[in-house]
DNA sequence: TTGTAAGCGTTATCAC
DNA sequence: GTGATAACGCTTACAA
């Protein structure tokens, strides 16, 4: 019962197999196997006799059956909250060229903010029998934590610094990062310091922050303020919206903190609409570098984050770990610096 | 020479198997694998006493021993040509979301614009072997093309409609849609109609959108001036650095069509800070409909692109030919509309 | 409806 | 340095 006469319509079933290649070159598999995969283990002739063999028949190895052998795959999986969000895209370019060059692949899938869909994933991924998993959230379901703990794979974090790390960590800290922010608006006399987030349910990058932000007015002696904090979906007309929902309510306010996405951008233009001077009447700053932040008029004020870096790092550490079995890496948690950028809107 | 044995501290090496799920549930291991792939094959109290086992001892299916032995995969490979470019997010999401709901993944990498980087993921993809391909880029290599065509899975090209197709495609016309917005400004009354876009070298894309602009042109009656048709990086400040070339080295233009990304925010900031009143002295028109467009003052003219729909019909016509083996569907061409949204900048 | 046996394409192991 | 053989964990094909 030859299974692959069943196939002929089916895909890759006209591929040639490593047999195929070991009976062109008149060699075993194992040399064809170790002429691919170890060439210093082959002699100079049988490699060059195999890699003919290889073109001529127009081989190509399948992973799967690779990896299901040696109980090792090349692939890395990538949870992120949500694919549209360009402030991953950064991250991600840096994980994937990385990975690239060590040959291997990723994996993406996006929860949803949702930690029970998070799972899920987790719980697909590791069925693919990927090498390693990123997550972007630091809050998880703990059969989420337990399955990932039993199949001991390394995992690397990296949206924040979490309390309790599932294993390794490479991130900037969210907290910090706001409360320096708030301390430098306080610094430059700012006394009445509104805060806008995004939706912090299930975001602890969002709690962090809003954190962050209550550490510094209590730091800088300022009364903390419920009606001039506020929480917000992305985009443009969200912080357009929050800029006119603060000023209108309670006017005394003469800074906003946009901790989140472009929500500065849209509040900004709120402000040129209404003839609110940037910072006269209100001092505005953000959270990511984005490019836009530095051509608009006035330029804003903004913390430059190492989103490339934090992907970049990530891979590293991961490939560490899967690679050279670097168990000392178990744990380690590398907080990655950020930057405040001090425009002309503050 | 028990393989497991050898693979203590490897990952995944103390996942149960199949057949301790059988044997827990004093079954088959193919009882197993029916209860678990097709429910309706096997009678309610083995589904159930199978199901309690895999419970029980915590049982992760292996894809990758599944896919090598039935010979499909759930893997989708996905070639864009830079992964930090705002402009595909939303296509990935549409993949995602609907791939995601008949349990496959997608395995993304960038091909960086390089022909022979693509080919060389394609093969890594085959390697893997995924079930289907979708490539932004319709610029392949012949090697690419031939790969492909052996390994008889199905394709989506989806960044272009292209004249020889490798398979299917889902996209918009790069050519009408610049020839659209182009006609557009003519009958608006602009004369002079300066173009930019990204770099064209192995880039399809930007091809097209400057072939559709000559056509209008030439329909307009309206003479080609090669002094202001210009190619440029990415970003706000290449888009700014046109705006102040073209107006200074050939002042009788009265229309800028930036063709790509972001080009045309840097161009009006360009404007704003030069006094250059947008559009009684110059129009300007853009190819994507990014939301910032719609809040800048003057909001700016553009195409609203399908790309989520590209997205997600992309998944379907693929999900069809993988599943239903949709034979019919070989070679389709979706030809996605996009619309003009006339605004106050032109 | 369930089970048996063979095989998917590769690599680990051990012998030469 | 090279090869024979037995896995890897699952599904196909067929038998019961």
């Amino acid at each position: 019962m030859p299974k692959r006469s069943s196939g002929d319509g089916n895909p890759h079933s006209g591929s040639a197999r490593m047999r195929d290649v070991a009976a062109r070159a008149g060699v075993s598999t194992m040399t064809v196997s170790r002429a691919l995969n170890e060439p210093g283990k082959v002699s100079e002739e049988m490699r060059e006799r195999v890699l003919r063999a290889v073109r001529e028949i127009g081989y190509l190895p399948n992973h799967l059956a690779g990896s299901l052998s040696s109980n090792r795959s090349t692939t890395i999986g990538l949870i992120v909250p949500s694919i549209d969000n360009s402030i991953y895209t950064q991250t991600v370019k840096g994980l994937s060229e990385v990975l690239k060059s060590s040959g291997f692949q990723l994996m993406i899938a996006e929860s949803g903010y949702d930690p029970n869909e998070e799972e899920e994933l987790i719980t697909v991924f590791l069925s693919h029998r990927v090498s390693g998993l990123v997550l972007h959230s630091t809050e998880h379901t703990p059969q989420a934590a337990e399955k990932i703990r039993k199949s001991g794979i390394p995992v690397v974090e990296n949206g924040n610094i979490p309390r309790e790390p599932l294993d390794m960590v490479v991130s900037f800290s969210n907290y910090d990062a706001s409360y320096a922010m708030t301390m430098h608006l306080g610094r430059l006399g700012y006394r009445k310091i509104a805060f806008a987030s995004l939706y912090s349910v299930h975001n602890d990058r969002s709690q962090d922050r809003l954190q962050g932000y209550h550490a510094a007015l209590r730091q800088l002696g300022l009364d903390p303020d419920p009606r001039i904090v506020l929480e917000t979906e992305r985009g443009l007309a969200a912080g357009a919206e929050v800029m006119a929902r603060v000023v209108q309510s309670v006017p005394e306010v003469d800074a906003l903190f946009c901790a989140g996405d472009v929500l500065v951008v849209g509040a900004l233009f709120e402000c040129q609409k209404r003839g609110w001077a940037v910072p006269g009447r209100i001092a505005l700053a953000s959270f990511d570098d984005v490019d836009l932040l530095r051509h608009v008029s006035p330029s804003v004020t903004t913390l430059r984050l190492p989103r490339y870096d934090i992907g970049e790092r990530t891979a590293r550490i991961l490939l560490s770990r899967i690679m050279d079995g670097a168990e000392h890496l178990r744990g380690s948690v590398v907080d990655l610096k950020f930057e405040l950028i001090q425009r002309e809107s503050t």
